[in-house]
DNA sequence: CTGTTAGCGCTTTCAA
DNA sequence: TTGAAAGCGCTAACAG
């Protein structure tokens, strides 16, 4: 960054008068005793010099990076946006340097990361994974120390991990709704080729299965593939657009419809909106996430929320908490993250012995409670 | 990462039988000349003992680290994270690794995470500064190497940047809206107290004041202060409630708002609709910088583009450019961006002659062109 | 073609 | 209380 050579240690204590060893103990504010005379003389040398000290000396000395790496699928996503910004705080307060890279969303790309993350030697690395096979993944991560996966589940590894109930979140969704009158509800989906997604699924279905509505088949909307992501990321918007239109085409009779997420639950609301359908006067549209943005849309997302920025600061927690402990052997922390629905507007309730093909009623109103919390 | 030692090169060179500079030589992929069968004995020993080279050791020795320091204002605000993905696909494509920082809108920590990247020698940095005033920045930024300033302007630094011209981007706005009708339209945002605030302003009033419509004092809405920010980061949606609360209050009989961002614009149509006013029937909302999200919310929102992923990307390009060339003499490079109203939903054409309180017609139709590219 | 060796900047023993 | 010196892992100049 400067133009000219950068200043060392030595340039400060020849200026000093004194040893590169005094130097270095005064700047590392180290309790080691220092003649104060000696030690002002270092100060003033080394803010004249304007002098910074060289990590990699430093970090090839002590063997400590101070870095954690961290791996997102998107990082202009902002649903990990958020986790970003929990992360990056729990870090910096604990004193490490987060480096946050993407995967991009291709199984290759991640792991080439984490040979990165392995060369720069981060103390830990923090990992929302798209393998959903952990087998290669288990390759690069070896020992159970230093890795916490957060967000998708990976099966096998035996690393702390903070999770979320994916199953719980889909079940949340499904009640509320039949809280609300609803009796057909389509379930709208990319492909659920992710766990998270199935077990979204499997809750929900689960849900209706055992509560006196029950799940249809034809319910289940699956888009043969994903939309390609473009380099704006903002595929899942298509995949709702796509979604509605099919839901729509096939005169599904569902009053109201769930979402993979929110930002398909944006798309699947607009193009409803588009074709002349009111939500929720017509159809009730969920999402999960509960992205900032789901309170900024019109009719602002009721949505089932994953707490992003909490599973960010909780992630770099558990991890720097392990880095910590001197003893590796300990069992590697879990934490599981609890889904809570976020009532707006995007839902009507239904009246009881209706078809729903009735007037929306707004449903800021909180008299209908689901069954957890 | 590994729970044992590190493996080095020197434990490779042992296994393979070979000196270090023989194994330094054939996993550097240079084209020095080394027989065929030790390459090929220290290709084996270094996949078997898996073996990654240490960053720090080889940083410390060539005096390059490969990392460009971004320091940004916030990772949560989709501009910024649609930055943040132009960056790394230009810097990964370049071979080097971007380590992405907030300021969290702090000044002060600006200029610590500046003083951090120097001390993790990194080969440049690219800042969105927040220090409207230079002087504390040109403290970190010696020499006009290296260095290149992005999104907001900065004077009298002598580095490259990447601009955008925030004047036209305002003017572009006011046109736009007098060549749909209107002519009455308020200025909405949190005080002018960033220059790419002022500048869009100056551009918007410049442009009225230059058309037959004029502009009046009473049109623009300041308010008092900012919203203070919170963890999760959505402070403009939240200013922008609170604009159209004061515009509501006061009675201001404009036809169109403008407010100073896409998210503050979506807090002021939110609460417009709230309060039983049609956008854009009623009154018609614009914003800036086209975030992915614009195209989302209903009515998807018309505004003027700021090119987010391409200014993320040409800094980067811009900084690497300046990288290669030995000679550091040459002049800075900038680059300014150009604004463009992308047409969308809430601006609805008035009938000329009447006084725009009428039914809205969408604006989708594109028969009336801005005066600018 | 291959190996030996001198440092890069820093921390930290060890000796004074 | 201070300084000399070893050495972290790596690259590259130099010698063979």
């Amino acid at each position: 960054m400067d133009s000219r050579r950068r200043i060392t240690i030595s340039d400060v204590a020849k200026k000093a008068g004194v040893s590169i060893a005094t130097v270095s103990r005064v700047l590392n504010g180290t309790d080691y005793p220092v003649k104060d005379s000696l030690r002002k003389a270092v100060l003033r040398a080394a803010e004249q010099m304007n002098y910074t000290p060289n990590f990699f000396g430093r970090s090839l000395k002590s063997g400590k990076s101070n870095d954690i790496g961290v791996i997102l699928p998107s990082m202009i996503n902002p649903f990990y946006s958020e986790v970003i910004a929990g992360t990056e705080k729990e870090c910096r307060d604990a004193g490490y340097n987060p480096i946050f890279c993407s995967s991009n969303n291709e199984p290759e790309k991640e792991l080439e990361q984490i040979r990165l993350m392995r060369k720069k030697c981060v103390e830990g690395l923090l990992i929302s994974t798209i393998n959903a096979d952990s087998g290669p993944l288990r390759r690069y991560i070896m020992g159970n120390s230093n890795v916490v996966l957060f967000d998708q589940p990976a099966e096998g590894l035996s690393c702390g991990s903070v999770g979320y109930d994916f199953t719980l979140a889909g079940a949340l969704a499904a009640h509320y709704l039949t809280g609300k009158g609803h009796r057909r509800i389509a379930f709208l989906s990319p492909p659920l080729d992710r766990p998270s997604r199935r077990a979204i699924f499997k809750g929900f279905r689960r849900a209706l299965e055992e509560s006196d509505v029950g799940f249809r088949p034809e319910d289940l909307i699956v888009l043969p593939s994903e939309t390609a992501l473009d380099e704006k990321g903002n595929y899942e918007f298509e995949n709702g657009h796509r979604l509605a239109r099919a839901f729509l085409k096939m005169h599904c009779p569902a009053t109201a419809a769930v979402a993979i997420n929110d930002i398909t639950a944006f798309g699947v609301i607009q193009e409803l909106l588009r074709s002349g359908r009111r939500v929720p006067g017509d159809i009730s549209v969920m999402g999960f996430d509960n992205i900032n943005f789901s309170a900024m849309v019109n009719p602002a997302l009721t949505t089932v929320s994953q707490p992003s920025f909490e599973m960010g600061r909780l992630a770099a927690r558990v991890l720097i908490g392990g880095l910590q402990k001197a003893d590796r052997r300990e069992a590697a922390e879990h934490i599981l993250l609890k889904p809570e629905v976020i009532e707006r507007e995007s839902v009507c309730t239904l009246r009881p012995g209706t078809d729903g093909k009735e007037k929306s009623m707004k449903s800021l109103d909180n008299q209908q409670k689901h069954p957890y919390t």
